[in-house]
DNA sequence: TGAATAATCTGAAACGATACAGAAAATTGC
DNA sequence: GCAATTTTCTGTATCGTTTCAGATTATTCA
């Protein structure tokens, strides 16, 4: 090392780091004798500063504790760091939202970005937060749940080159990211399951409506089982979006009194699936016995609530993790055909683990 | 109006609005024919400004959607306008991060404040995303549940003067903004309950461990219930902390076969109520018949998982929006003494609504 | 009327980071 | 040995906002 090291020593930087503030740049240049452009382009590693420079910079950064400003990257470069996740605030399946939450935050916590929950009432227009978030320039990317087939949100996030990702695929023709339960393997593996127990009569509850995509997976996966099993489909009319789950259970109710009830029902959500089974029981019904039911969840409680219901696991944190690796990578310019993803029905093992006990 | 007013035209100024570009202090300068200062001091209703210019300047604010430029308020005043909620990622009692992220997100939704939500793996040191708060001055203020009776969190922030509420209280002797369900109000109406229904032998499943403060209410209520019945107290001795549902099963139905049994149980949350049934009746013994069982729940599915069972309910959302609420004001300055509030056990009316059908 | 006062308004500096264009030092080539 | 490169480093401007210390204009009062 040279002796003759060229320190610039003018009352201003001595004075600076004297105080007990949080480290900046100029803190460090100060510290190392260089300019603060150096220390800058020092610490990414940019190819024009020399490497002992490099290190030697890096290793003060680390010791005094380091930590970009958030506030002065994000008004000079416009990155925000943060990643926006919009949701629905009433439709709440089970667990949805906070294991979307903790998995996309697992991949986030190695990462500089920070993840800022955006909830909007139902009664509101769906488009709203996403174009305060553009317009405001108030995160780098969106996650977002409740696709529909057609979903207004994904063309105008497409149209502005913003980076997202979604709960749910559409159906629009435009590619983008996402990550999706396969509810067509979903359907069709509930059909098999009911006819390998002799069910022959089938009907599904397939939630709220045909306005979210799911709901048409998971009519072809039905149909797809239906055709190669040759059961047959009993059709629930008039099961609209919006129903309690009171009125799931005395639609449910009617329906199995009437004639020619269904054998075996399949339902897209625990929470359905409850409603479903008080329904049935109400006839006195027994399940299992009389009828089986399969039914799609989110946190296990339907072994707790009645073991006989079949069940496939769908991980809501595994989608969470997904989502947030195929946002970065989106933002980092990987080709959103690239990030696309699926998860399967995991048949449940009948264990009775997994919920805490707090 | 005066003619002659002074507008500055230098190209610079000029050049301006003309771009598609999100609206700043100097578009607003400029159209209004102001200097940047007197839009910023107008824009916040400050005394040195004319009342017309004011009503002008907001006018021209509103037509062209101006909005703050969060990165560089952030970095000249330090106000981050962010509210972190820190929670533990593994104790999800059901349906609690999503109604406290809900419930805050309604009240911070009229606000310019935004949540983020920072999740903390329980094998990390819960102090960890505290220090890294105040360290890079990423918020403004902090809610934080999973609250011990001596909180070193508590602690930390109080010495660092930095604005937070508890969801729960600590008993440490510092006067800070929380929030709790009023666990002794809780236990003791549970007390009541079972003695009202005949049953004299009570047990009380509390939860994780001596760790939370909540276990302490939970306690002195459940005592003042015996003493004011005289109802007897049955002990469950090694019901440490991180039982899975599946041990809670297996010790209830151990417990409930030993020798004089409880007639009546108390549990502190639906995941345990859940798996306490099932150790019971695994015994054979019938619910509502030989032993009664109360629960809290912050969700209502025990209404339909056994109907026999005695549900108080725990708003969770309302939670949310007293804490969000209670930072808020602290932050304005508000005394912590102010600032403490609880909610109490709403009996459940046993009406099968709330969970949404989706 | 003129000075003192009050009412409005203003430019420059600063927060912390990065981009740009250029300067200084080290290395190379002949 | 010296110019031509290459390597390494640096100052200045800038993002959008607020604060500070004035400056300008209008109003009041004697």
């Amino acid at each position: 090392m040279n002796d003759k090291r060229h320190i610039p020593f003018d009352e201003e930087k001595a004075a600076l780091p004297a105080e007990g503030e949080r480290p900046t740049l100029k803190t460090i240049a100060f510290m190392a004798g260089l300019g603060v452009t150096t220390v800058s382009r020092a610490l990414k590693d940019a190819p024009e500063i020399g490497q002992a420079t490099k290190t030697r910079v890096q290793l003060i950064a680390k010791q005094i504790g380091y930590r970009p400003n958030r506030a002065g990257v994000r008004l000079r470069t416009g990155k925000t760091n943060v990643i926006s996740l919009v949701l629905n605030a009433q439709s709440e399946i089970m667990g949805l939202t906070s294991n979307l939450v903790y998995g996309i935050s697992e991949v986030l916590a190695e990462t500089p970005y920070h993840l800022i929950v955006t909830p909007y009432s139902p009664e509101n227009d769906p488009m709203h937060p996403i174009r305060y978030i553009i317009e405001t320039g108030s995160a780098d990317g969106i996650i977002m749940s409740q696709t529909e087939p057609s979903d207004p949100r994904v063309r105008y996030l497409t149209d502005h080159h913003f980076p997202f990702a979604t709960h749910g695929r559409t159906r629009m023709g435009i590619e983008h990211p996402f990550h999706d339960f396969d509810n067509e393997a979903y359907a069709y593996a509930a059909v098999k399951s009911l006819v390998e127990r002799g069910r022959r009569r089938i009907a599904m509850v397939a939630g709220p409506s045909p306005a979210h995509t799911y709901y048409w997976h998971l009519d072809d996966g039905f149909r797809r089982g239906l055709q190669e099993t040759g059961a047959t489909a009993v059709t629930l009319d008039h099961w609209n979006g919006t129903l309690s789950l009171t009125d799931v259970r005395n639609r449910t109710e009617m329906f199995m009194r009437e004639p020619n009830p269904p054998d075996g029902i399949i339902c897209c959500t625990g929470g359905l699936a409850v409603a479903v089974v008080a329904g049935i029981e109400a006839t006195g019904l027994k399940l299992g016995q009389d009828i089986d039911l399969v039914s799609k969840q989110t946190t296990n409680f339907l072994q707790w609530f009645r073991p006989e219901v079949i069940v496939y696991n769908e991980d809501i944190r595994h989608a969470g993790r997904e989502l947030a690796r195929a946002v970065l990578r989106r933002i980092e310019g990987v080709d959103p055909t690239q990030l696309q993803s699926l998860s399967y029905p995991e048949p449940d093992m009948g264990e009775r683990i997994g919920i805490s006990s707090r």
